[in-house]
DNA sequence: AGTGCGGCCTGTCCGC
DNA sequence: TGCGGACAGGCCGCAC
């Protein structure tokens, strides 16, 4: 499930193969993806100049000379650079077929991903708009995330996957950092001193940028754009190990659904 | 305004 | 062996 270090993978794996390639042809297999591709975008994409391979939260943006496309991968979703004769496998829904002779294949089995066009300014489209910082950037500190937090009672798992808080962490990384940062994830985000956020803001910073480094965590779907699967699972701490001992403190890792998710913690560990 | 949940999807796994 | 059901999860959109 591509969380942000696999969509940077996808991003710079994909990059090299795009950036200065004009697209010949777009074939569409199924538009119905979590909102369908409009039955133009092979028109509206012809003879178009490739400039830009850019990444904004979990969104892939593919800027030409006329437009953005921005690409989700959603839970399922993956982007791999083919060669031009490569047969079309079950769940791949768009090509971009470039002059090269190059292919650039979307699959996604579960569909949540997106594929949309627009033109304009991509950072000014509804679902970037109102995205909150990179947690990789200077924006996302201590202060920033302590003051958004004052008077929140949501779950602080909850609120660093509020996209609109920060961008970019999924369950996975929200589990593995508040581990790191010995945080209880149920604890109301409004309750938590500025010094915690300090060392939460360090333990993602760390987990995301020690996956991307790995090249993507893979649990099941992921497959990165050679085709290779990742292997940062190896070194999850906390995520999935209901039951097992804590690789800390060998207390028993306890889980609970929390917004909707699977939500695990060390009791000992985690405060 | 903040909070929480339903719904979208399919592949995988488990129990009967 | 076949089958039904639970589960996985990002994120929008809705209801309270």
């Amino acid at each position: 499930m591509p969380e942000l270090p696999e969509v940077e993978t996808t991003r710079r794996g994909i990059l090299p193969h795009l950036v200065g390639q004009t697209v010949q042809a777009a074939i569409v297999r199924q538009p119905r993806l979590r909102w369908p591709i409009p039955a133009d975008l092979p028109e509206t994409l012809n003879r178009l100049a490739i400039r830009t391979v850019e990444r904004r939260g979990k969104y892939i943006l593919i800027g030409t000379s006329r437009g953005t496309l921005i690409v989700h991968l959603g839970m399922s979703g993956s982007l791999r650079i083919l060669a031009p004769d490569s047969p079309p496998r079950k769940h791949d829904h768009l090509d971009l077929i470039l002059a090269n002779g190059t292919c650039l294949r979307f699959h996604d089995p579960r569909r949540f991903g997106c594929v949309v066009w627009t033109e304009g300014d991509p950072l000014s489209h509804p679902l970037l708009a109102e995205l909150g910082p990179e947690p990789l950037s200077e924006h996302f500190d201590a202060l920033y995330l302590h003051g958004k937090a004052q008077g929140r009672s949501m779950a602080v798992k909850s609120f660093i996957m509020d996209s609109r808080i920060v961008v970019g962490v999924g369950n996975i990384y929200a589990n593995e950092a508040l581990f790191r940062a010995g945080i209880d994830p149920r604890r109301q985000a409004g309750r938590i001193a500025l010094l915690r956020y300090e060392k939460l803001i360090v333990s993602i910073r760390d987990v995301l940028s020690e996956a991307i480094e790995q090249g993507g965590t893979t649990l099941r779907d992921f497959v990165n754009e050679n085709g290779s699967p990742g292997y940062f699972q190896q070194t999850l701490q906390i995520y999935g190990r209901t039951g097992a001992p804590c690789r800390r403190c060998g207390e028993m890792i306890r889980t609970q659904r929390l917004g909707q998710r699977s939500t695990y913690w060390c009791p000992n560990c985690q405060h």
